[in-house]
DNA sequence: TCCTCCCGCCAATCA
DNA sequence: TGATTGGCGGGAGGA
């Protein structure tokens, strides 16, 4: 197989230069960059750095480290403008990495929590199929079902002796009694259904070590953090309470620590593909986040996810998608590959809050038009019919509209889908 | 100062 | 046995 399926086309950047770097530097795009050129990439041959020459600027060396540059939401979002294009099957790894200007570490990061709300899946080693939005609802309802099938009471506070007890091991790393196996099947039965190639039909019941790591997955988790929304009445939950609640009470503060930092991880690319927003807790100043995609009590057994191409808040910290590669400066030690890639930064902080799925216009503007859309949304699903014809934003910038019209594609895919569901 | 979360070490697992 | 996968926690950036 191919190492991607990714076609070359004229608006395909070259497979070894940054994708979309151009997007990048939405905050002053050129009036009307004729025609798309993707950055090029020149190596100083003198230093040993490369250098990066973006869209025929100038080379720069050494900006300043900047982990808003870096963060694991980007880096999602980035993944998902790589690859949601209708023509995406199988997706490397490896080319991920090289493509994003990131360690293989970070892509399996973000794989495993796309997968876990379905939007690829596992075929091989070193290798993913596409499944794209479409793959969410199903994926959800049946976290969802499991879910329910779990916790017999809807809207019971804590899963902690449900799901969520399946994977407070922490304290058990050296206890493998397999007195809950059947439930550890039952429990890892979604991210093993999608990667069976590896398990054995016949394999015990009993809990074996690599069951007990998988316990731990980052794909997991983030399973388990997206039944809390589904299964109970809460609105917002902060990952404090949601570690809480995956883990148990009375858990060394350790546990507790690694758990909220993974859960961080997890909130990052959940917010980045829009199934959750960061926002603030009413009764304190602690951040939460709230599920938009609400498939909660009354909505039967349907499961809705309100993302692109509706707009959403913007989250409070960061701005994800500013960047479509994350070539810059590493932390501490200066990456000689990747190093000064990263010529790709924007310019000052307030113009850099567009992400690529921002429509042209003022912040102030975009957000009252965000809640508005954003209540629209929840208003009712029928509506966002009309939201992806009439929503249609002009982006100076050729990449961007293209980026767009694949949303809207994959978005209507899926609400045809929905629908069609909905009839049958 | 505390929250957030990037980064990379290294152990487990796979081929 | 080398390659792949990913848990984990140190520690730096940011508010």
């Amino acid at each position: 197989m191919a190492a991607t399926a990714i076609p070359s086309s004229s608006a395909a950047p070259a497979a070894d230069a940054p994708v979309h770097a151009e997007v990048a530097q939405l905050p002053a795009p050129p009036p009307r960059p004729a025609p798309y050129q993707p950055p090029r990439l020149a190596v100083d041959g003198a230093g040993g750095g490369a250098v990066a020459v973006v869209g025929g600027g100038k080379p720069c060396r050494h900006h300043a480290y900047s982990r808003k540059q870096k963060s694991l939401g980007l880096l999602c979002t980035n993944f998902v403008a790589l690859y949601d294009r209708g023509d995406v099957e199988a997706i490397g790894l490896d080319d991920a990495a090289k493509r994003l200007g990131v360690e293989r570490r970070r892509i399996y990061d973000i794989v495993n929590v796309l997968e876990s709300v379905g939007i690829l899946v596992r075929r091989a080693k070193n290798r993913y199929t596409w499944i794209g939005f479409g793959g969410v609802p199903a994926a959800l309802r049946e976290l969802k079902e499991r879910a329910l099938r779990e916790v017999p009471v809807v809207g019971s506070p804590s899963l902690d002796e449900t799901s969520a007890a399946n994977v407070s091991d922490d304290e058990d790393d050296d206890k493998f009694d397999d007195a809950d196996g059947d439930a550890e099947s039952e429990k890892l039965s979604l991210s093993q259904s999608i990667d069976n190639s590896s398990d054995k039909p016949d394999a015990a019941p009993c809990k074996l070590r690599s069951d007990h790591r998988k316990e731990k997955s980052l794909g997991l988790l983030t399973q388990n953090f997206v039944k809390l929304f589904l299964t109970m009445e809460i609105e917002t939950i902060s990952l404090d309470e949601a570690a809480k609640r995956l883990l148990g009470e009375g858990h060394a503060e350790n546990n507790m620590r690694t758990k909220v930092r993974r859960l961080y991880d997890i909130a990052n690319v959940l917010s980045s593909l829009k199934l959750i927003e960061k926002t603030q807790q009413a009764d304190s100043r602690k951040p939460a986040f709230r599920w938009l995609g609400q498939p909660k009590k009354n909505e039967g057994d349907s499961v809705t996810v309100a993302f692109a191409p509706t707009k959403m808040t913007l989250p409070s910290k960061r701005a994800f998608g500013t960047d479509l590669t994350n070539f810059d400066n590493k932390r501490g030690k200066l990456d000689s590959t990747m190093e000064n890639r990263g010529n790709l930064t924007l310019g000052n902080r307030s113009d850099f809050v567009y992400g690529p799925f921002h429509p042209a216009g003022t912040r102030a503007r975009k957000e009252h038009d965000n809640r508005k859309i954003l209540e629209k949304d929840r208003k009712s699903i029928q509506d966002w019919e009309n939201l992806a014809s009439s929503f249609r934003p002009q982006y100076q910038n050729p990449a961007l509209n293209d980026l767009f019209g694949h949303y809207v594609e994959a978005w209507s895919s899926w609400y045809s889908d929905l629908k069609r569901d909905a009839a049958s």
